[in-house]
DNA sequence: CGACACATGTAACACGTTACATGATTTG
DNA sequence: CAAATCATGTAACGTGTTACATGTGTCG
């Protein structure tokens, strides 16, 4: 959701053709991970559909250019005045292995968690490569930088959250956290009033 | 990509039924961000499909059963052994918009930021209701504390990244970092020797 | 009876991603 | 000519997510 925002405020900018967009969009975000080419014109068309963007025209070169309507206009700015939300985005998919790892009898989360680790650190380490240290001389330059300092800080948290869980799961004796499957089964219909309370 | 791994994790522990398998997801992540119902039965169609589980008959009560096949242990060994991918996995939202928010004439960044950490400050509290002080006395609240920790630290990274990048920008003259289109167009053709050799 | 939770399922959609096909143009 | 890049596009696929339909059993 949002390499669509991204190419619609690129073309806020004023009209661009296909290509051209994804080298905006690369040079924009420290071309550190650049996109693959098709799937600009896949999210045009989507654009378009939504009626974001909309064709205009050709260039002698034959270059196909693309401009933002009204809409993507006001979409672009309610984009950039509200926050992202964190929350609502996806799940963490390394929290939820962790804690399912974590439940799970037979399953030496330790061991996970040190896997996880060694993986952490090669990233970090290969992430200092990317950092641009001090004052960056350009705008290109500057979101390198940018993009390349939150991995840094992603990365230096999940370490610092897998010592968390270390710590947390050290304070138990070996696997007693491990979750059986529950035997319990719920009742159908209606709870009973009591349940209700139980559960509230 | 890791409901998908999660539910085959569960199910390798035994047979299950469609809701039950919600049950066991929710209280083993804490119950944080509980799954809709009917990704279940999607995701068991999907992990049928591709071989790691298959139907095992009904219950008395018409509850269908699941169970996991020797290649979904397998998928789930693999799973556990290996870590995380955060690089392969999607792109970072917020550092795109940044990044790319930056670069904009005419957007002021600093807005942008102050707009996300304010969102950040408000979850970050929010988190804090959610986190398990000391000791989690059973599995289920170990689960939820790691949980609602991962979101912390995440959260607290961003915060810093934030104020991170905000020194960057302040280092720069007012707006010196916009990037307008580039009126540069290559050309098309195979690359001159002294080009490739500027690029490289 | 009516409300409500349990339970199964279907159908569509979103975005991101990749593989592939096609052609024009320039360099060696 | 052959290779490489620029450039446009198509077609599929993957997971996650939601809305909806349907039915059963229980409690008030």
């Amino acid at each position: 959701m949002s390499v669509r925002q991204s190419l619609l405020a690129i073309l806020d900018q004023g009209p661009c053709y296909g290509y051209q967009l994804r080298a905006e969009f690369d040079r924009r975000t420290g071309a550190l991970r650049p996109l693959n080419v098709g799937q600009i014109y896949n999210t045009l068309d989507r654009l378009e559909r939504d009626g974001l963007a909309r064709n205009s025209g050709s260039d002698d070169q034959g270059h196909v250019y693309w401009e933002i309507t009204d809409a993507g206009r006001a979409d672009v700015r309610r984009w950039l005045d509200s926050p992202v939300a964190r929350t609502t985005t996806g799940r963490d998919e390394l929290a939820m292995k962790i804690a399912v790892a974590a439940t799970l009898p037979g399953v030496e989360v330790a061991e996970v968690i040190r896997t996880q680790r060694a993986a952490s650190l090669a990233l970090l380490e290969e992430a200092a490569d990317e950092i641009v240290p001090g004052r960056a001389t350009d705008a290109e330059e500057l979101a390198r930088a940018v993009v390349a300092d939150a991995r840094v800080f992603a990365v230096e948290a999940e370490l610092r959250w897998l010592d968390r869980v270390e710590e947390r799961l050290a304070q138990h004796p070996e696997h007693a956290l491990a979750l059986e499957l529950s035997t319990e089964r719920p009742k159908r219909g209606r709870p009973a009033r009591d349940a209700a309370v139980a559960a509230g």
